[in-house]
DNA sequence: ACTTTGACTAGAA
DNA sequence: TTTCTAGCCAAAG
């Protein structure tokens, strides 16, 4: 697979918009449906730039947000209604299919 | 050019 | 269930 280009990164930032209000996907979901090798490239997405995405729909694959968002992050998806049990998001119910 | 770092994941112990 | 390991790939030092 030929490196990142920018449709990758626009696709990426389109696909996390995309995800409606009261559902999660995971970095690797992302990944694969922006056609990435790898998961590690969404949260470098991420990293650099949120400013205008709902960031915290993104998730890890074991239900649970990136560790320096844990706390932000369940307040807000509960908020959505997101079912989490004991800062666990119920991926079986809430993940977003692409 | 090499090493370290990071908003990851799947599998093993 | 949790913790650890190896693989992963772009950016920063």
């Amino acid at each position: 697979m030929a490196p990142v280009t920018e449709d990758q990164v626009e696709l990426v930032r389109a696909l996390v918009a995309a995800i409606p209000a009261g559902r999660v996907a995971t970095y690797g979901d992302v990944a694969d449906a922006a056609g990435l090798s790898s998961p590690r490239i969404v949260g470098w997405i991420m990293r650099t730039d949120s400013a205008d995405l709902p960031w915290h729909r993104v998730i890890l694959a074991s239900g649970r947000p990136a560790a320096h968002l844990q706390t932000a992050q369940l307040e807000r998806l509960r908020a959505e209604g997101v079912l989490a049990d004991d800062g666990r998001v119920r991926l079986s119910e809430a993940r977003h299919r692409f």
